[in-house]
DNA sequence: GTGGTCTAGACCACA
DNA sequence: GTGGTCTAGACCACC
């Protein structure tokens, strides 16, 4: 067996996940600025250089751009948003379907079973 | 404020959830006696007193008992089977669906998308 | 005007410089052990930080692989030598065709220049 | 050995090998007033005592003569235009020789190479 | 021993 | 101010 018991995703990937979210969520808008490394830093609790870290990955995956001087933006390419929902959504999808399958539900049974479950709880919500 | 990231759950909850995911997909079966804490120990790479924590915390859920001098057993009550699954299917549902409304996605939203997910991937494991 | 003086390249990425050459003219061969990273620390006199992003930086390219525990080694598929050859020949070329052009060469005079350069220089090293 | 990254040509040297290629460009002809220190360092937004050194380090190629109180002028010597032209040029292809022997490129095949690879690019510039 | 992450604090270039 | 790089030293998980 031998398995590796996962550690936590590292910090500056946590915050680089949460920004995407909120992103997605439209809470950051394209071409907006984010806040500075050290400001953000402050507001995590955290060093600066894990946010810049975060701020690095990010723009590698080309979802934010920095302008030396000037701070780092959120991309303005409007596909950007649909293409990063996309991929959040379908990640989250994934690991939904994943552990259902795991207590050994099938694919019909998890749409059906959900189905039942949000029309159930749907009373809490509207 | 200044620990909020790391979560990583503690290896030994990691290690419960495997075995309650496997008693739900009835691998392990009601009255059926798991490896010695010393076993488990072996298997999973892992410090005894680790194991000694997952057991005891199964314990406290009900969902195993010792006998001294004889071991660890899945509770043999039925009704336990039925119960866990569906707790550990509402908690992996409710993340789910917690999810997706982060993303802005409605609950009828979410089921037709998943549904055409499920649909669109079915191939590749059907 | 306003032009940016350009600064040095970081020294993260002169030594990933160094490496890629290694690779391309076999002195690094597909599947060798890079030294650790606190050794090439220590050899490039540089801090284990740098040669950290020096290396994160090559595995980002798939210029080498790590394995945890063991060590960072050359990708073993043979078509990236060639590709990564191509490529530092390409931005050598571009390169030197840009100076030339800068210097009002003309890009037949470029070839016919550099032609009987080469044979003039030629003695000296055969 | 603690120092030998970072190589990055200071400033005023970088400026010293723009105006020598202006003149090898023919864009500053022999006998031409250079701009004025202050106006050059206000152009280049640099401070004047860089402009200074860089105009320092030309006079002492015999690039360019300062007469006093009246400025600087690209020296008059037609001959130093071909000898400059010709010093740039052949170090210019001394780099770009090294480079691709670095790279284990025979010199015929260096303009095989070159001599393709400019006719496969040369559509996009003529 | 290996690589990976994080902190603390520094200096730089750019605006 | 901004982001980018670097050092020093620490702790972790994996082998």
């Amino acid at each position: 067996m031998t398995e590796e018991y996962k550690a936590a995703k590292p910090i500056y990937m946590q915050i680089a996940d949460k920004i995407i979210v909120s992103i997605v969520r439209r809470e950051l808008t394209p071409g907006e600025k984010l806040p500075s490394v050290r400001e953000m830093a402050v507001k995590s609790g955290v060093n600066p250089n894990t946010i810049q870290r975060t701020y690095s990955e990010l723009e590698r995956m080309e979802v934010v751009e920095t302008k030396r001087g000037q701070g780092t933006f959120v991309t303005e390419q409007e596909e950007l948003f649909q293409e990063l929902k996309n991929k959040v959504q379908r990640e989250i999808m994934d690991s939904f379907i994943d552990s259902m399958r795991q207590l050994g539900i099938s694919e019909e049974k998890i749409l059906d079973d959900l189905s039942s479950y949000i029309k159930g709880e749907g009373g809490k919500n509207s």
